[in-house]
DNA sequence: TCGAGATGGTTGCTCTGGTAACTGTCGATT
DNA sequence: AATCGACAGTTACCAGAGCAACCATCTCGA
Protein backbone atom coordinates (compact mmCIF):
# COMPACT_ATOMS: atom_id res chain seq x y z
CA UNK A 1 0.00 0.00 0.00
CA UNK A 2 1.41 3.04 -0.99
CA UNK A 3 2.00 5.78 2.32
CA UNK A 4 2.46 9.28 2.73
CA UNK A 5 4.60 11.52 4.92
CA UNK A 6 2.96 13.88 6.15
CA UNK A 7 5.79 16.51 6.92
CA UNK A 8 6.66 16.23 3.39
CA UNK A 9 3.23 16.74 1.99
CA UNK A 10 2.57 20.37 0.24
CA UNK A 11 -0.88 21.25 1.62
CA UNK A 12 0.14 20.41 5.35
CA UNK A 13 3.92 22.59 4.73
CA UNK A 14 1.59 25.01 3.28
CA UNK A 15 -0.64 25.71 5.82
CA UNK A 16 2.06 24.79 9.33
CA UNK A 17 4.22 27.43 7.44
CA UNK A 18 1.68 29.88 6.92
CA UNK A 19 0.37 29.78 10.13
CA UNK A 20 3.91 30.41 11.75
CA UNK A 21 4.48 33.06 9.95
CA UNK A 22 1.05 35.39 10.98
CA UNK A 23 1.95 34.48 13.97
CA UNK A 24 5.49 35.77 13.61
CA UNK A 25 3.81 39.01 11.76
CA UNK A 26 1.67 39.56 15.11
CA UNK A 27 4.42 41.28 17.00
CA UNK A 28 5.01 43.64 13.84
CA UNK A 29 1.63 45.03 14.87
CA UNK A 30 4.31 46.48 17.80
CA UNK A 31 2.27 48.76 20.15
CA UNK A 32 -0.56 47.48 19.00
CA UNK A 33 -0.90 44.05 19.75
CA UNK A 34 -4.53 43.30 19.82
CA UNK A 35 -5.31 43.94 16.34
CA UNK A 36 -6.15 40.90 14.64
CA UNK A 37 -5.43 39.67 10.87
CA UNK A 38 -8.88 40.95 9.50
CA UNK A 39 -8.53 44.59 11.21
CA UNK A 40 -5.06 44.54 9.58
CA UNK A 41 -6.08 43.51 5.92
CA UNK A 42 -9.18 45.79 6.31
CA UNK A 43 -6.80 48.92 7.23
CA UNK A 44 -4.12 47.89 4.94
CA UNK A 45 -6.50 48.22 1.86
CA UNK A 46 -8.22 51.14 2.84
CA UNK A 47 -4.80 52.99 3.01
CA UNK A 48 -3.90 51.59 -0.32
CA UNK A 49 -7.26 52.41 -2.04
CA UNK A 50 -8.52 55.06 0.00
CA UNK A 51 -12.54 55.39 0.34
CA UNK A 52 -14.45 52.18 -0.53
CA UNK A 53 -17.20 49.78 0.06
CA UNK A 54 -17.08 46.90 2.47
CA UNK A 55 -17.68 45.03 -0.69
CA UNK A 56 -14.84 46.22 -2.10
CA UNK A 57 -12.64 45.32 0.95
CA UNK A 58 -13.85 41.96 0.91
CA UNK A 59 -13.19 41.04 -2.99
CA UNK A 60 -9.27 42.93 -2.47
CA UNK A 61 -8.18 41.53 0.72
CA UNK A 62 -10.20 37.52 0.25
CA UNK A 63 -12.38 37.94 3.24
CA UNK A 64 -15.93 37.03 3.94
CA UNK A 65 -18.56 39.95 4.06
CA UNK A 66 -18.74 39.29 7.78
CA UNK A 67 -15.30 39.08 8.32
CA UNK A 68 -15.06 42.33 6.66
CA UNK A 69 -18.16 43.57 8.91
CA UNK A 70 -17.13 42.56 11.93
CA UNK A 71 -13.17 44.12 11.30
CA UNK A 72 -15.11 47.65 9.96
CA UNK A 73 -17.10 47.79 13.22
CA UNK A 74 -13.82 47.50 15.32
CA UNK A 75 -11.62 49.71 13.52
CA UNK A 76 -14.57 52.46 13.81
CA UNK A 77 -15.05 51.38 17.75
CA UNK A 78 -10.95 52.24 17.76
CA UNK A 79 -11.56 55.41 15.85
CA UNK A 80 -9.22 54.55 13.04
CA UNK A 81 -12.37 54.33 10.44
CA UNK A 82 -15.49 56.35 9.87
CA UNK A 83 -17.94 55.32 7.58
CA UNK A 84 -20.47 57.55 5.43
CA UNK A 85 -23.24 56.68 3.71
CA UNK A 86 -22.86 56.54 0.00
CA UNK A 87 -25.21 59.33 -1.33
CA UNK A 88 -25.75 57.34 -4.88
CA UNK A 89 -27.01 54.12 -3.16
CA UNK A 90 -28.15 54.02 -0.04
CA UNK A 91 -27.29 50.29 0.55
CA UNK A 92 -23.51 50.76 0.43
CA UNK A 93 -21.25 52.91 2.97
CA UNK A 94 -17.94 54.76 1.85
CA UNK A 95 -15.69 53.72 4.51
CA UNK A 96 -12.37 55.59 4.98
CA UNK A 97 -9.14 56.14 7.25
CA UNK A 98 -9.41 58.78 10.61
CA UNK A 99 -6.15 60.61 10.70
CA UNK A 100 -5.39 58.20 13.44
CA UNK A 101 -6.32 54.87 11.46
CA UNK A 102 -3.47 56.58 9.07
CA UNK A 103 -1.16 56.91 12.22
CA UNK A 104 -1.58 53.47 13.20
CA UNK A 105 -1.00 52.41 9.76
CA UNK A 106 2.12 54.52 9.08
CA UNK A 107 3.73 53.42 12.15
CA UNK A 108 2.94 49.33 10.86
CA UNK A 109 3.83 49.40 7.62
CA UNK A 110 7.58 49.95 7.85
CA UNK A 111 8.13 47.38 10.42
CA UNK A 112 5.83 44.89 8.38
CA UNK A 113 8.22 45.61 5.25
CA UNK A 114 11.27 44.88 7.56
CA UNK A 115 9.67 41.75 8.32
CA UNK A 116 8.96 40.79 4.63
CA UNK A 117 12.43 41.67 3.89
CA UNK A 118 14.05 39.56 6.63
CA UNK A 119 12.39 36.20 5.12
CA UNK A 120 13.36 37.68 1.56
CA UNK A 121 16.74 38.41 2.22
CA UNK A 122 17.34 34.71 4.50
CA UNK A 123 16.02 33.20 1.14
CA UNK A 124 18.86 34.81 -0.53
CA UNK A 125 19.17 33.50 -4.01
CA UNK A 126 16.34 31.34 -3.58
CA UNK A 127 13.83 34.36 -3.27
CA UNK A 128 12.97 35.12 -6.65
CA UNK A 129 12.05 31.91 -7.37
CA UNK A 130 9.85 30.99 -4.91
CA UNK A 131 7.86 33.85 -5.76
CA UNK A 132 7.56 32.97 -9.28
CA UNK A 133 6.25 29.81 -8.26
CA UNK A 134 3.99 31.09 -5.29
CA UNK A 135 2.59 33.28 -8.49
CA UNK A 136 1.63 30.41 -10.64
CA UNK A 137 0.22 28.49 -7.70
CA UNK A 138 -2.27 31.62 -7.15
CA UNK A 139 -3.25 31.25 -10.85
CA UNK A 140 -4.08 27.90 -10.21
CA UNK A 141 -6.05 28.31 -7.12
CA UNK A 142 -7.61 31.51 -7.68
CA UNK A 143 -9.70 33.69 -5.45
CA UNK A 144 -12.86 31.48 -4.97
CA UNK B 1 4.77 57.95 3.83
CA UNK B 2 5.46 54.30 3.01
CA UNK B 3 2.84 52.23 1.58
CA UNK B 4 1.67 48.23 1.08
CA UNK B 5 0.10 46.56 -1.40
CA UNK B 6 -1.51 43.90 0.63
CA UNK B 7 -1.99 41.31 -2.58
CA UNK B 8 1.99 41.80 -3.07
CA UNK B 9 2.96 41.09 0.63
CA UNK B 10 4.32 37.29 1.47
CA UNK B 11 2.25 37.02 4.90
CA UNK B 12 -1.12 37.39 2.99
CA UNK B 13 -0.46 35.08 0.02
CA UNK B 14 0.77 32.72 1.99
CA UNK B 15 -2.37 32.70 3.93
CA UNK B 16 -4.58 33.09 1.60
CA UNK B 17 -2.58 29.97 -1.12
CA UNK B 18 -2.47 27.82 2.03
CA UNK B 19 -6.48 28.11 2.50
CA UNK B 20 -7.13 27.83 -1.13
CA UNK B 21 -5.19 24.64 -1.12
CA UNK B 22 -7.03 23.07 1.84
CA UNK B 23 -10.01 23.62 0.68
CA UNK B 24 -9.44 22.00 -2.31
CA UNK B 25 -7.97 19.16 -0.40
CA UNK B 26 -11.34 18.73 0.81
CA UNK B 27 -12.59 17.08 -2.06
CA UNK B 28 -9.85 14.73 -2.22
CA UNK B 29 -11.08 12.57 1.09
CA UNK B 30 -13.80 11.81 -1.71
CA UNK B 31 -16.37 9.62 -0.21
CA UNK B 32 -15.28 11.00 3.18
CA UNK B 33 -16.24 14.61 2.91
CA UNK B 34 -16.75 15.16 6.57
CA UNK B 35 -12.98 14.27 7.47
CA UNK B 36 -11.72 17.46 9.26
CA UNK B 37 -8.01 18.14 8.44
CA UNK B 38 -6.91 17.61 12.30
CA UNK B 39 -8.76 14.17 11.27
CA UNK B 40 -6.89 13.36 8.31
CA UNK B 41 -3.95 14.47 10.10
CA UNK B 42 -4.15 12.23 12.94
CA UNK B 43 -5.16 8.99 10.35
CA UNK B 44 -2.25 9.96 8.06
CA UNK B 45 0.35 9.69 11.29
CA UNK B 46 -0.76 6.44 12.68
CA UNK B 47 -0.60 4.98 9.40
CA UNK B 48 2.87 6.42 9.02
CA UNK B 49 4.24 5.45 12.29
CA UNK B 50 2.01 2.37 13.70
CA UNK B 51 0.81 2.71 17.09
CA UNK B 52 1.55 5.62 18.87
CA UNK B 53 0.46 7.76 22.10
CA UNK B 54 -1.40 11.23 21.42
CA UNK B 55 1.24 13.20 22.22
CA UNK B 56 3.51 11.90 19.94
CA UNK B 57 0.76 12.40 16.77
CA UNK B 58 0.76 16.29 18.45
CA UNK B 59 4.13 16.83 18.01
CA UNK B 60 4.65 14.90 14.44
CA UNK B 61 1.80 17.02 12.90
CA UNK B 62 2.23 20.03 14.77
CA UNK B 63 -1.16 19.82 16.28
CA UNK B 64 -2.17 21.35 19.70
CA UNK B 65 -3.10 18.70 22.37
CA UNK B 66 -6.43 19.70 22.33
CA UNK B 67 -7.22 19.19 18.96
CA UNK B 68 -5.37 15.86 18.53
CA UNK B 69 -7.48 14.70 21.98
CA UNK B 70 -10.37 15.76 19.94
CA UNK B 71 -9.56 14.17 16.53
CA UNK B 72 -8.77 11.20 17.95
CA UNK B 73 -12.17 10.73 19.66
CA UNK B 74 -13.97 11.40 16.37
CA UNK B 75 -11.92 8.59 14.88
CA UNK B 76 -12.68 6.56 17.24
CA UNK B 77 -16.73 7.10 17.40
CA UNK B 78 -15.85 6.27 13.66
CA UNK B 79 -14.24 3.02 14.33
CA UNK B 80 -11.65 3.86 12.68
CA UNK B 81 -8.72 4.12 15.67
CA UNK B 82 -8.32 2.14 19.02
CA UNK B 83 -7.00 3.38 22.34
CA UNK B 84 -5.20 0.78 24.46
CA UNK B 85 -4.09 1.92 27.94
CA UNK B 86 -0.20 1.88 27.79
CA UNK B 87 1.33 -0.58 30.45
CA UNK B 88 4.32 0.95 30.97
CA UNK B 89 2.72 4.38 31.86
CA UNK B 90 -0.91 4.25 32.72
CA UNK B 91 -1.30 8.14 31.46
CA UNK B 92 -0.79 7.63 28.26
CA UNK B 93 -2.82 5.21 25.70
CA UNK B 94 -1.04 3.38 22.74
CA UNK B 95 -3.14 4.68 19.74
CA UNK B 96 -3.79 2.65 16.62
CA UNK B 97 -5.78 2.54 13.39
CA UNK B 98 -8.52 -0.07 12.89
CA UNK B 99 -8.60 -2.05 9.33
CA UNK B 100 -11.52 -0.08 8.53
CA UNK B 101 -9.44 3.03 9.28
CA UNK B 102 -6.37 1.74 7.18
CA UNK B 103 -8.57 0.77 4.69
CA UNK B 104 -10.05 4.20 4.13
CA UNK B 105 -6.28 5.66 4.95
CA UNK B 106 -5.53 3.23 1.26
CA UNK B 107 -8.42 5.15 -0.11
CA UNK B 108 -7.75 8.63 0.32
CA UNK B 109 -3.46 8.43 -0.26
CA UNK B 110 -3.00 7.83 -4.17
CA UNK B 111 -5.84 10.89 -4.66
CA UNK B 112 -3.84 13.03 -2.43
CA UNK B 113 -0.65 11.80 -3.94
CA UNK B 114 -1.99 12.86 -7.23
CA UNK B 115 -3.54 16.16 -6.01
CA UNK B 116 -0.27 17.05 -4.87
CA UNK B 117 1.37 15.90 -8.02
CA UNK B 118 -0.91 17.63 -9.97
CA UNK B 119 -0.03 20.76 -8.60
CA UNK B 120 3.86 20.13 -8.78
CA UNK B 121 3.24 19.15 -12.45
CA UNK B 122 1.60 22.74 -13.24
CA UNK B 123 5.02 24.21 -11.52
CA UNK B 124 7.00 22.34 -14.13
CA UNK B 125 10.98 23.60 -13.54
CA UNK B 126 9.24 25.94 -10.96
CA UNK B 127 8.52 22.95 -8.52
CA UNK B 128 12.03 22.18 -7.35
CA UNK B 129 13.10 25.80 -6.25
CA UNK B 130 9.67 25.67 -5.13
CA UNK B 131 10.43 22.84 -2.42
CA UNK B 132 13.49 24.48 -1.72
CA UNK B 133 12.23 27.50 -0.42
CA UNK B 134 9.54 26.27 1.48
CA UNK B 135 12.52 24.21 3.33
CA UNK B 136 14.40 27.17 4.35
CA UNK B 137 11.44 28.98 5.11
CA UNK B 138 10.32 26.06 7.82
CA UNK B 139 14.04 26.19 9.24
CA UNK B 140 13.66 29.80 9.68
CA UNK B 141 10.02 29.46 11.35
CA UNK B 142 10.28 26.42 12.86
CA UNK B 143 7.60 24.25 15.12
CA UNK B 144 7.10 26.06 18.62
C1' DT C 1 7.32 6.12 52.22
C1' DC C 2 5.28 10.08 51.31
C1' DG C 3 4.79 14.54 49.42
C1' DA C 4 5.62 17.79 45.55
C1' DG C 5 6.10 18.72 41.04
C1' DA C 6 5.87 17.14 36.28
C1' DT C 7 3.32 14.89 32.56
C1' DG C 8 -0.53 12.71 29.33
C1' DG C 9 -4.87 13.61 28.32
C1' DT C 10 -9.72 15.76 28.78
C1' DT C 11 -12.99 19.41 29.37
C1' DG C 12 -15.16 24.20 30.20
C1' DC C 13 -14.89 28.77 28.67
C1' DT C 14 -14.37 31.92 25.18
C1' DC C 15 -13.31 33.83 20.74
C1' DT C 16 -13.22 33.52 15.76
C1' DG C 17 -15.35 32.60 11.40
C1' DG C 18 -18.69 30.72 8.02
C1' DT C 19 -23.73 29.78 6.72
C1' DA C 20 -28.00 31.26 6.32
C1' DA C 21 -31.56 34.25 7.27
C1' DC C 22 -32.89 39.05 7.63
C1' DT C 23 -33.24 44.30 6.69
C1' DG C 24 -33.16 48.02 3.88
C1' DT C 25 -32.39 49.75 -0.73
C1' DC C 26 -32.05 49.66 -5.70
C1' DG C 27 -33.42 48.70 -10.56
C1' DA C 28 -36.29 46.79 -13.90
C1' DT C 29 -40.52 45.25 -15.72
C1' DT C 30 -45.28 45.77 -15.72
C1' DA D 1 -46.57 53.70 -9.44
C1' DA D 2 -46.34 48.88 -7.67
C1' DT D 3 -43.93 44.71 -7.47
C1' DC D 4 -40.20 41.50 -7.68
C1' DG D 5 -35.59 39.98 -7.84
C1' DA D 6 -30.84 41.44 -6.90
C1' DC D 7 -27.66 43.29 -3.76
C1' DA D 8 -24.92 45.72 0.54
C1' DG D 9 -24.42 44.91 4.97
C1' DT D 10 -25.71 42.88 9.71
C1' DT D 11 -26.74 39.31 12.87
C1' DA D 12 -28.18 34.69 15.07
C1' DC D 13 -26.52 30.37 15.24
C1' DC D 14 -23.22 26.74 15.15
C1' DA D 15 -18.60 24.43 14.47
C1' DG D 16 -13.67 24.66 15.26
C1' DA D 17 -9.66 25.80 18.13
C1' DG D 18 -6.79 27.69 21.90
C1' DC D 19 -6.14 28.64 26.95
C1' DA D 20 -6.37 27.33 31.40
C1' DA D 21 -7.93 24.47 34.84
C1' DC D 22 -8.47 19.84 35.97
C1' DC D 23 -7.74 14.57 36.83
C1' DA D 24 -4.99 10.65 37.05
C1' DT D 25 -0.61 8.94 37.14
C1' DC D 26 4.31 8.98 37.38
C1' DT D 27 8.97 10.42 39.30
C1' DC D 28 12.13 12.18 42.28
C1' DG D 29 13.92 13.71 46.56
C1' DA D 30 13.55 14.26 51.65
Amino acid sequence: MSKLALEHFLPYRLNRLSSAVSQQFRAVYGPHHDLTVPEWRVLATLAQFGTMTAKAIGKHSSMHKTKVSRAVRALEERRWLVRRESEQDRREESLSLTAAGLKAYGEIVPRALAFEAGILAALGSHAEPLLEALALMEERFPVD
